[in-house]
DNA sequence: TAGATTGTTAATCGATTAACAATC
DNA sequence: TAGATTGTTAATCGATTAACAATC
């Protein structure tokens, strides 16, 4: 779950959140969605299928064909009338635009509980992330397996040395107002936080929240 | 991250979903951020402030006051003009609204990577969440601290016993889809969905969708 | 009473979906 | 050509915000 807003404007997105960025003219649910099409195309390609139709991969996006070819417009015209789409074009164009090519470097700033246990996470790893550096106040040795948490102090050194523009955030609720004031001093431009609280800041950071605790307690309100 | 819709009506939510439930009137974007003023005033509880207005509990929880007062006319009349809520009163009325009084038994299905670094969390718990089963296709004994992680053929079995309603779902996406249908059919009523697949469930089945990886792309989309 | 703030209605805004001409 | 499916515009729908009367 996240909290941020389309590109376009100010306000909450899913549940709630503060401040809100702007980065390109595709709003932040297409964005959202493209990935999703991204993904699906990826089964697709393993699967050797080379053409789709707007019905075909909406329906297993799960969402309505015309919101799916709507949200091509963004990328430009990519299918053949009367046809479908190329499996694989389609996919290289959506990889291009939502600048999959390349290694994202990313840091976690918290090593509590929540923090060890997205560090041990390898979903990360296999979908382009590389958690590059670990921090907490209270530093920790490498364990076997496991890259070492530095304290941070030495944060801001270490951004600037590997040009780290996005951080996960990990820390207990209390500070994460002020550990995020601190990454967005050191450098840092995006922020999946998964504290509980809601982070106020400047517009040009983009934040996503992850609320482990609200999505269940959402679920157990329609569950009822 | 989630993407499931309001209560009202159907298609996708934060990104991508399919299949959406009703439940009540109130709409899940509502829900979702009624569990956020909770947590707020919960806070305020701890300072020992005794009045807020919508003004001041918006700013804190990063929306604006307007859609604060609109959310709050779900609840009913709570709040004294001129002066604003009192926030115990409120955060009672919340908690009730919520059905956060009582303790919510969740099982866990699929304990890989990041099953097993989400059955050691300990937010869930401290959120009035407990994990009281674990199931995988391989059973694992359990060790120190951790509950046993049981073979899928005994589900239905412990679902029965426990009276089980919601489930985390931590497995590959490949078998996403499949776990789902088994999950369904044995009872569950929400599922919080970790795994990659966009699921194709009944109406009446409420889920959540986490997907960490597209958080974190939608974030370095935004990042540049 | 004067000032403040709620509760609610109406206006705005944005996102989703329907419909269809273009065209493969 | 006839059938299918895209790309796009217009219509619908829902969610957010502005505004203000009610009232503490």
């Amino acid at each position: 779950m996240s909290f941020r807003k389309p590109s376009a404007g100010k306000g909450s997105k899913k549940g709630a959140s503060a401040g809100d960025q702007t980065s390109s003219d595709i709003p932040r649910k297409t964005v959202y969605r493209l990935s999703l099409y991204f993904r699906c195309l990826g089964l697709m390609v393993a699967n050797r299928e080379s053409i789709v139709s707007s019905a075909a991969l909406a329906s297993v996006a799960g969402v309505h064909p015309a919101q799916l070819r709507k949200d091509l417009t963004y990328c430009g015209p990519l299918g053949k009338r009367g046809t479908g789409y190329e499996v694989i074009h389609l996919r290289n164009r959506l990889e291009e635009i939502l600048g999959r090519a390349s290694l994202q470097p990313v840091i976690l700033v918290g090593a509590g509980n929540l923090g060890q246990a997205l560090l041990s996470y390898k979903g990360f790893a296999r979908e382009g992330f590389e958690i590059t550096g670990a921090f907490d106040i209270r530093s920790q040795k490498a364990t076997s397996g496991k890259i070492p948490v530095r304290s941070m102090s030495r944060l801001r050194e270490f951004l600037g040395k590997n040009g780290i523009r996005m951080a996960i955030l990990s820390v207990p609720g209390h500070s994460a107002q002020q550990v995020a004031d601190e990454l967005v001093g050191a450098g840092i431009h995006a922020i999946l936080n998964f504290s509980s609280t809601v982070l106020h800041l400047p517009e040009t950071v983009a934040v996503n929240n992850v609320n482990l605790a609200i999505e269940l307690e959402n679920l157990s309100y329609f569950a009822r």
